[in-house]
DNA sequence: GTCGTACCTTGGTAAGACCAATATATTTAG
DNA sequence: CTAAATATATTGGTCTTACCAAGGTACGAC
């Protein structure tokens, strides 16, 4: 039998997707909730908080649970718990993003809608912007890096897929910032990945899914070799 | 000033990934651990359950919450909440796995071994015997054929990928098995996905990336279109 | 030594309470 | 009448206590 919280966690997240229901974008308080739903608070807060840890609702002291908007790339639920992975895994991280990153990518090409291609092009954007600007560029630069990997995945229309690539991000989330971190840091990068996002987010306006396909994987097979030679050195 | 849950969440963390802390693999029962940190164990609980929801541990009803090594992070822990409605779940399933099931196959046609290459070869071996058999066939040839597709994912030699892809596959075991048993029970099919599989082990066999990417692509795109029709019609 | 039975452990859930800070309503000073 | 000061209600954060059910353990009966 499934435990009681896993069933909440179901049915508030069929309340939330349903926008007639919590109309004004944030949940009902704590205690009403959980008497019209016919559990404890405690129990209620259990699911609540599982939500937020996957990203639906973002929890204000005082205020509420408010519902993100699914449009809305949010990265601080993943980002808000930083782990260190022991080991290295940077290399393997890199190779299983190349393998399956992609495709996505190609799928997105095809189902991206515009608004999602308006922000994928303001990543790019500020990469650009922050590009050359001393020390905190390169923290900056990471997190639009991201972002736009993020929106890529997201425009290929698969909730599967995206609570997938979510998962392995919130997971790896230090990982990912490490590379990125080291990557950045090279002379040659910036310029280079630069070019390369740009490859991306074009191929992805023209819907062009092949083009989008070897964008991709031309980004991150740069990446992968560069994280060897690194590896290889140090 | 951060709440005192998300201090927890980082705390327990921290504890998790240095081993000798926890070194029997499991956290110390509810109220042990609320006294030792000094806080309630309904606060606890609230962070641990943020921790099951990102993955990082798994805690079973009377027997405890049992710490996922880093090589085993379960990427797909927040796919259990994954919201969809039912008819789309398979074909989006399915969708995912044509993504990026394809290119892993590419990986493993270039780094299986040949005990590897044997063991598929028997998984199509026993997929042509039981073809044909009436009722039981389909029951017994979907344990073959999602062992072989396990078997690729594995010769690709990339231990976070093995991870993703069972950490997936035990999530929603229980829908691939109905997308495999409906296409299964298809007349045409049977014999379709065996020379598919053919191909798909040739390939490897011959350490032919692009072919075995293509064979992948081939097979798991035609399950795809029989999905979409039978959802249509039904 | 084997088998039951009682007991203990442990996660799941409920209920009630208090705090602190915010939002809102009310009162008061000008 | 306006606006500042104050009182009140709201709401998430946290703690405490309590009970349940099922799995594990220990101990006694045979």
């Amino acid at each position: 039998m499934e435990k009681k919280r896993e069933e909440l966690v179901r049915t508030l997240q069929k309340m939330i997707l349903a926008p007639s229901i919590f109309s004004d974008g944030k949940l009902p308080p704590e205690r009403d909730l959980a008497a019209a739903l016919g559990v404890s608070r405690g129990l209620l807060r259990e699911a609540i908080i599982t939500l937020e840890a996957l990203g639906y609702i973002d929890i204000r002291e005082r205020q509420g649970a408010f519902i993100k908007a699914p449009d809305q790339a949010d990265f601080s639920a993943s980002m808000k718990y930083a782990v260190f992975w022991p080991g290295d895994l940077l290399i393997n991280l890199m190779e299983m993003r190349l393998l399956i990153e992609p495709p996505i990518a190609g799928q997105a090409a095809l189902r991206r809608t515009e608004e999602e291609l308006s922000r994928m092009k303001t990543c790019v954007a500020q990469l650009a912007a922050v590009q050359g600007l001393p020390d905190s560029g390169a923290s900056t630069g990471a997190q639009w890096d991201s972002m736009l990997h993020m929106l890529v995945v997201e425009a290929a229309k698969n909730p599967l897929l995206t609570r997938l690539y979510e998962g392995m991000h919130s997971t790896m989330d230090n990982y990912i910032s490490i590379s990125r971190f080291k990557l950045l840091a090279l002379e040659s990068w910036p310029g280079r990945i630069l070019s390369e996002h740009s490859a991306l987010v074009d191929a992805i306006a023209d819907r062009n899914a092949a083009g989008a396909v070897e964008a991709q994987r031309r980004h991150l097979s740069g990446a992968l070799e560069k994280l060897r030679d690194l590896s290889g050195e140090g």
